[in-house]
DNA sequence: TACAATTTGATTGTACACAATTAAATTAAG
DNA sequence: CTTAATTTAATTGTGTACAATCAAATTGTA
């Protein structure tokens, strides 16, 4: 029964992909209150972090293309969230900062993780070791 | 440190969602000689399953609205994958058949998840232990 | 110095993804 | 038999994703 990989059932890469649209589901409601998706939260995150970064340099740290962050920094830029600033030494990289409005977030943002964590009832040694597996294989990448 | 929950090292939804985008990304050469993309390759999965069904039952079973899979839907049957009939006894319903053209995709599409698996580098109790724990997650939703 | 190769964002085009709304058909209650 | 409630797709609008291409700036090399 050679014929059974195509099961849907036997797939591993449908329930990431499942699962990952419904975490960004849980996500949503909790990211509401402050005006971002859960791809700008991510950004939001690096910037607490870095106080300013590259689009390139941004990129490489979530796995995503300027095709895809130029529109959503602009956005972001439009809620008052970031700055987009081109570089004085380097005219081709463009820097993004967090504004005031941005930084702000970083205080009430630290119940986001607190209530998802709550609502995803997983134990916690199961919470580690799909941490652990998914790290393992972005590593690959 | 409670402040570390923020940092993006720390996120379990964030290896996931890169994760997920990183194995699309790899199976995308892998469909390439279909004409299909990975959600479109999903349907065709549970069509090798069921023959028919309804755009509603497909919806529940890959976890996505009509407002993906109507369009999506229309471009697979532009392309000659799928059939689009509206039900004889409830013309609110819309049910999906392969064509022939579509059903002669499965005999080669087995090669898809040998390729896959071949490329992912995972032990194969970690493949199991990270189904196992996305499907439970999968279950509480 | 010239100038080809490289780097970096931006742009374009296609394809999801989903909330919210609409429209059509069916079902159920009185 | 009527009409309100429900069911089901389709539509609309916004926001990712990403391949491919472009344009501008910088760098390396003869």
């Amino acid at each position: 029964m050679t014929k059974d990989i195509l099961k849907l059932d036997n797939q591993l890469c449908f329930p990431l992909y499942a699962a990952t649209r419904q975490m960004t589901k849980l996500y949503r409601p909790l990211l509401e209150k402050f005006d971002v998706t859960y791809p700008q939260y991510l950004v939001l995150l690096v910037l607490f972090e870095t106080e300013t970064i590259t689009v390139k340099a941004l990129g490489h740290r979530l796995f995503l293309d300027s095709g895809t962050l130029t529109p959503m920094l602009k956005r972001m830029e439009e809620r008052g969230l970031v700055k987009r600033t081109r570089s004085l030494t380097d005219e081709r990289v463009v820097e993004v900062t967090l504004t005031d409005k941005g930084k702000a977030i970083e205080k009430k943002a630290e119940e986001v993780p607190v209530a998802f964590t709550k609502e995803i009832n997983l134990e916690e040694a199961e919470y580690f070791e799909l941490k652990r597996i998914l790290t393992k294989i972005l590593d690959q990448v």
